[in-house]
DNA sequence: ACATTCACG
DNA sequence: ACGTACGTGAATGTC
């Protein structure tokens, strides 16, 4: 058996139809859409994968009405029309196969489910066990002991294929493979066009093929059938029957034969086929060509990479590289160790890891002198000293000063930072992908080389494929860097890179391992403050309500409110009623249930995301260590992850509360200061309205003056109500105005909200004109640019869809804004950290939160740092007006307000 | 895995 | 007519 030769047979249209419908759209930078081709791929390297087959071919339709469909267009009209976006991926997905020698059969007047039909069977006569892959199961009477019917089916991403041998198709039917074309030819299947018996549907056509076999042993015993419908209904279509079970048989006696020295499967990546693959964007299915295509001439196959098995040498290779030379590096590091690290030095690579821990009990009690800890001191003070030597190129530096000089970093590059300057819109960056968006190299992931694709760099598959991995990331770093320094530059992005990215690299590193100390046991006696008002609440809402139920649960709550108590309020979500915060204080003050809920919802959101979900991260240095991250956010923003420290309550006192559990150390407190409205100075700036630009150089509270401005109104008679709508306007601006928009923030009319905007433009006509010219720079260029030159790609400008478009428009308006602010609080957070280290201070910047930043300030350090931070802050821009800042200090976090 | 909700700037 | 404010991350429920 295992001799025996393997044949897969794939059935093109219908794959790709299935590809098309399981896998969400996508397109190329062209707009061409890609998701079906991408799809049949996936499914198609799986099926390779699996079987290993001899041999491989791929039947399509030719596109000329065939035999069996003129009969059944004569009886019923012309076939459903392909959508165009599957259709023109049609003759791209044949060109892909062509490029990868894959054998395509098509024969006018033919059907793919003929060719099929007849190459199966053809093939298992001769010998050979056929695999036959189809999204229709109309194939499975094919199905015999050599052939084995798959039909892949596409699910939350992942495919699963189902198989089908004779007595599967029996468990599943209750029918042979041959009956299965008459159990077809009674039930019909719109999808394959077969009209099939009126009133026979799946279960009476099962019942039938049970009792009689067959279609003519049915028609023999018509007169028996007992149920009069169907009886009637068989009798009247006779002839319906029969064009069924003719439309419904596969052809296994075809003219059309398979070449097997042409059909031989090998030879898929080649040159062609990786050039199609990068056009239509399939980055992550371009690893399948490293075998083939890099592999050869790549720089492990051609002997360049080299494990080293002794540390000594290792060190050795690193020392001849000379003061000024370009490497590239890639540390494995997990938590605090360097496991291993490998370095690129010219064309050369070179892998060290340190041994292996034995035994993973004892290794709480291992000592420095053991052999495995000797050789990382050993490890780190070889790459160490490199550090400060070399040109170092490396993916997430980050990550990774632990191991490094901290003084040499105008000699590093971060691949990592410099790929997200580029295209700061990507979900996730790696040594792989910006290989072959950068340098058109393909080189094995992260998928394929380690096991975990989640862990940094984690344990791999084996010490070989670890080493390989280490190896290719620092080969990357080391070749990407020239191209990635090149394409900054032509981006205008170099200085952005080397004088701010790069820098705060280290200040991010240095806050992040400094942390926030956060009083464990106030925390706890915070989250059980909570425990007894949410319960009497959950009490109180249940017995209102009538009924128990999970109030978490947006489902089982709008049911409640709205069809069981009928509150007023429609639908307002694709899965059912919309139960935001919005929508039920609307509701509040007529339905005390509805106030409880909102009361609940606050009281739990504190428990479980700030109360219990602090105290996670809290370590055994009373402190928790956030995540800032310096390549997410699409407008140059940093964010903050486990936890997340930037969105810790302030705007409600019973939250803020939370903030007195972030405490300074003993003999220090905590130095607090916000930029007063950045943005809107920087929309001051950028647009040159010499109205708010004399507003802020007035230097009062300029939504007030805005009020005075927009509504015509002495300063001194601005209402409240005049000052919130002017306020909110000012934040629509900087968002990306729409009457929409603003009238949904101050439940105003559209109209209204359309004068507001009117009034504001006429009063400061230049930020209309800046902001209009925003939008036309950035339909042209298709990007957005900073005051301080950092992009953002707006590809939803180019939309046919015009919510996507206008989407693009505020964006366009929102982010050269954003952006700007976030370069400016950067360079502050630079300057700031270098102005401490410089004057020998202890305090030390630990939070940033957007416009804000804290530092954990020594007391007798206090004036010192008042002026570093302060100064630093407002020089860190000059712009056609000043930068505020308002400084506060405090014995923790919530006294800093 | 995806949607909803809500915390921050 | 279209149906929304910009940028994030975490918890929770639902499939």
């Amino acid at each position: 058996m295992s001799e025996s030769r393997k044949l897969v047979l794939i059935d093109g249209h219908s794959i790709l139809n299935r590809a098309f419908y399981g896998v969400p759209m996508l397109s190329n930078a062209q707009g061409f859409p890609t998701n079906a081709i991408y799809g049949f791929l996936n499914i198609l390297f799986k099926i390779l994968e699996e079987e290993k087959p001899d041999y491989l071919a791929v039947a399509f339709d030719v596109h000329a009405p065939t035999f069996r469909h003129q009969i059944y267009e004569a009886y019923k009209g012309t076939r459903k029309a392909m959508p165009e976006e599957l259709r023109v991926q049609v003759p791209v997905m044949k060109d892909v196969l062509r490029a990868m020698n894959i054998v395509i059969v098509e024969q006018a007047g033919l059907e793919a489910d003929d060719i099929l039909g007849t190459l199966a069977k053809r093939a298992a006569a001769e010998g050979i066990r056929v695999s036959l892959v189809s999204g229709d199961r109309d194939l499975l009477q094919i199905a015999d002991n050599s052939i084995k019917i798959r039909i892949p089916k596409t699910k939350q991403g992942r495919t699963e294929i189902e198989d089908y041998y004779p007595q599967d198709v029996e468990r599943a039917y209750g029918v042979t493979p041959e009956q299965f074309i008459d159990l077809k030819a009674l039930m019909g299947d719109t999808s394959d066009n077969i009209p099939g018996v009126p009133k026979v549907g799946e279960k009476t056509a099962a019942e039938l093929m049970a009792q009689y076999g067959s279609l003519e042993n049915i028609y023999a015993h018509v007169e028996e059938i007992s149920k009069k419908s169907i009886r009637e209904s068989l009798r009247e279509n006779r002839d319906l029957a029969d064009l069924s079970k003719t439309l419904a048989t596969i052809k296994t006696d075809c003219e059309v034969r398979l070449d097997y020295d042409r059909a031989k499967a090998e030879g898929y990546f080649t040159q062609e086929a990786y050039g199609l693959f990068k056009q239509l964007e399939f980055r992550n299915l371009l690893s399948h060509f490293e075998k083939d295509t890099v592999g050869n001439n790549g720089p492990e196959a051609a002997g360049h990479f080299h494990c080293c098995d002794d540390l000594k040498d290792f060190a050795g290779q690193l020392r001849r590289v000379r003061e000024g030379d370009r490497v590239g590096s890639y540390l494995a590091v997990e938590g605090n160790r360097l496991l291993g690290a490998a370095v690129c030095i010219g064309t050369e690579t070179f892998f060290y890891r340190v041994a292996e821990q034995e035994d993973g009990q004892l290794s709480l009690f291992d000592a420095s002198d053991r052999k495995d800890g000797g050789e990382e001191a050993e490890l780190r003070e070889a790459v160490r000293e490199l550090s400060g030597r070399a040109k170092l190129s490396t993916f997430d530096i980050k990550g990774q000063y632990d191991f490094l000089q901290q003084d040499n970093i105008e000699n590093y590059f971060d691949i990592l930072i410099a790929a997200y300057l580029l295209n700061p819109l990507k979900s996730d960056y790696d040594p792989e992908s910006i290989a072959s968006e950068h340098l058109s190299l393909m080189i094995p992931g992260r998928t394929e080389l380690l096991e975990r694709s989640s862990l940094k760099t984690a344990s791999a598959a084996s010490p070989e494929k670890f080493a390989q991995y280490c190896c290719y990331a620092a080969y990357v770093s080391s070749c990407a860097a020239g191209v990635l320094w090149d394409k900054l530059r032509d981006a205008g992005m170099d200085r952005l890179m080397s004088e701010i990215e790069m820098p705060l690299s280290l200040v991010l590193y240095d806050m992040e391992k400094e942390g926030v100390e956060v009083r464990r046991e106030e925390l706890k006696a915070y989250g059980d403050a909570l425990i007894q008002r949410i319960q009497e609440l959950e009490k109180s809402i249940c017995d209102q309500a009538g009924v128990s139920f999970n109030i978490n649960s947006p489902k089982q709550l709008g049911e409640i409110l709205f069809d069981q108590m009928h509150l007023p309020g429609g639908k307002k979500t694709k899965t059912g009623y919309s139960t935001a915060a919005d929508v039920l204080e609307k509701l509040a003050a007529d339905h005390p249930i509805v106030k409880d809920i909102l009361e609940y919802r606050g009281l739990t959101k504190l428990k479980s995301t700030y109360a219990d979900g602090l105290a996670v991260f809290i370590g055994e240095d009373d402190r928790i260590h956030t995540n800032f991250n310096q390549t997410i956010t699409a407008t140059g923003r940093i964010s903050s992850t486990e936890p997340n420290l930037q969105n810790i309550p302030m705007r409600m006192e019973l939250g803020r509360r939370i903030r007195k559990v972030f405490v300074p150390r003993k003999g220090y407190e905590f130095m607090d200061a916000d930029y007063s409205q950045i943005e809107l100075r920087v929309l001051a700036h950028m647009s040159g309205d010499e109205q708010l630009i004399e507003a802020y150089h007035a230097d009062q509270d300029i939504h007030r003056i805005t009020a005075s401005k927009v509504f015509h109104t002495p300063f001194e008679q601005v209402t409240d109500l005049q000052r919130r709508n002017a306020k909110a306007v000012n934040f629509g601006i900087v968002y990306g105005i729409s009457s929409f928009g603003l009238s949904q923030d101050l439940s105003i009319s559209r109209k209204e909200a359309a004068e507001y905007i009117e009034q504001y433009f006429a009063t400061y006509p230049k930020v209309k004109e800046f902001l209009d010219g925003l939008v036309s720079e950035a339909k042209e260029k298709g990007y957005t640019t900073t005051m301080f030159g950092r992009r953002r790609p707006i590809p939803e400008l180019s939309s046919s869809n015009f919510m996507q478009r206008s989407f693009g428009e505020r964006v366009a308006m929102n982010s050269p804004i954003q952006g700007t602010a976030a370069d400016i609080i950067k360079i502050a957070m630079i300057r700031v950290w270098k102005a401490l280290k410089e004057a020998g201070l202890r305090s030390r910047l630990i939070l940033q939160v957007h416009d804000e930043l804290v530092i954990e300030t020594l007391l007798s350090e206090e004036e010192q740092v008042r002026k570093i931070l302060t100064d630093n802050m407002r020089e860190a821009a000059h712009l056609a007006v000043t930068l505020e800042v308002d400084l506060h200090t405090g014995e923790n976090w919530y006294e800093t307000k």
